[in-house]
DNA sequence: CCCGTGACGCCAC
DNA sequence: AGTGGCGCCACGG
């Protein structure tokens, strides 16, 4: 098993995140050494099983949007985990200034 | 090899 | 604030 390919990195990376935080697709490309690849941290986590324990559901657009159709069972599945860890909605949208993750880059 | 597609991002209207 | 266009790039047909 190769770990060092774009796929394992960027797992590595989302599994990082804690609980109550988010983080940007761009910003998963970014810190797995990706820089212009958040479209394939969204195809890499479409190829997650079910039964993963990677925290993919932290991952939103950068406009703290869910990226799936409002309403869908996926949008409701994944609002239902940001939920769950005390993560507020605003009209569908989450405050990145509140709730994004900042790991590894500030001060 | 060309082309469409996509869980994106940025900018112009 | 919503829409649309385009850059980006891996993938599959």
């Amino acid at each position: 098993m190769d770990y060092s390919s774009p796929k394992v990195r960027i797992w590595q990376v989302v599994s990082l995140v804690p609980a109550g935080s988010v983080v940007t697709y761009g910003q998963i490309a970014h810190m797995a050494g990706l820089p212009h690849h958040a479209r394939m941290v969204g195809s890499v986590l479409k190829q997650l099983p079910p039964d993963s324990s990677i925290p993919w559901h932290r991952v939103i657009n950068c406009q703290g949007r869910i990226s799936f159709p409002q309403g869908s069972p996926q949008y409701l599945r994944q609002q239902e985990r940001l939920l769950a860890e005390g993560i507020e909605f605003m009209a569908e949208r989450i405050s990145l200034q509140q709730f994004q993750w900042q790991g590894g880059f500030e001060s």
